[in-house]
DNA sequence: GTCTATATAATGATAGAC
DNA sequence: GTCTATCATTATATAGAC
């Protein structure tokens, strides 16, 4: 196996178990286990346990950063664009209902362990936080488009949060379509 | 020291490490350090560290019962029952800013460690829930107004998340603001 | 590049003296 | 009721053979 090849597998291997287990309690041992490599092996692509985290938020950033970038080519309308974002909801309804939103929890998560790759997870949210700006401010709300970005932010980790909590799939859809009624309205508003 | 007396004090002290460190990252001889007891003294009062944590739960939600009733005998009407709620994020807003909602948080890490306490965890949300629809339906929203508690629950779950994670206390005190204005329109709506 | 074997520290938990 | 001493287990991390 080449060493990209296998470092690769590692960071995709702890992004999903990150997710579904959270940072601190997954160990290198059930990393290893999902690669089928010994623990041993580890230290020959990353030093610490740190570095892989740093590697797994970077890898999300950058998919990020690209779905964001996708969503932007697809259409030049801006209400389209913010019908992605709400969509992801929908998207990832399975995982969102067992393990939440991947951006908040892992941004919690490190808040509470006052680590220092915290500041890199939240990163994701400005990531977000700016697009969603730019939607609405292409929309025309040019004055009020950071709230609204907020807004919907706000919405997606409350719903997100509630739905993992409860585990309640009609909930998650209807908030779904809730969301999207507001978004049509924000858009007709403006015509 | 009695029994009772240290008893009372490690389930307090592991109450707010819970909140601040999380569960899972909490260990024995942090509690021990807080309450100045042996980490061999704990096995007296609890059997594990679950029995801990089942105790932390058990108090938080007589707690949350307790305000809950306090909240109700305290006032007639239903709109000032309910902007009490919206003041928990004024209230604890230094601690939402830190450590974020520790309803929200715990149930999400209880969650993410398949650890068979997150439906006790879970029931405070409900607790919350319950007690919001009877507010609401008290004002006169009959129909919808378990959807309303939902709404109110996902914007202070969004919120919190939010604050916490861009740890911007302006930003919290504008959206406790936004959401007092909005169950002001709510209760004007039905005069 | 990958393995086995091992070092080291911390964890939850137990036993028994006082 | 509280302590010290200790056990078993797990964790991150290292050393060195292949």
């Amino acid at each position: 196996m080449t060493a990209t090849n296998t470092r690769e597998q590692i960071i995709v291997a702890a992004d999903v178990l990150f997710y579904q287990q959270g940072f601190d309690h997954t160990s290198f041992a059930n990393i290893a286990e999902a690669v089928n490599i010994s623990r041993g092996n580890f230290y020959y692509h990353f030093k610490s346990k740190d570095q892989i985290l740093s590697a797994v938020i970077s890898l999300r950033r950058s998919n990020t950063h690209l779905m964001l970038k996708e969503w932007e080519l697809s259409t030049e309308r801006p209400e389209r664009r913010l019908l992605n974002f709400i969509q992801i909801l929908q998207v990832n309804h399975d995982k969102i209902l067992r393990y939440g939103c991947p951006v908040g929890t892992l941004t919690t998560e490190l808040l509470k362990l006052s680590h220092p790759a915290s500041n890199e997870a939240k990163m994701i949210f400005t990531l977000f936080r700016t697009w969603l700006r730019r939607q609405f401010s292409e929309m025309g709300h040019k004055s009020d488009s950071d709230n609204l970005a907020m807004q919907l932010l706000i919405q997606s980790q409350g719903i997100a949060t509630l739905a993992n909590a409860f585990n309640d799939a009609e909930f998650l859809n209807k908030q779904v379509s809730q969301l999207q009624q507001w978004l049509d309205d924000l858009s007709t508003e403006m015509k």
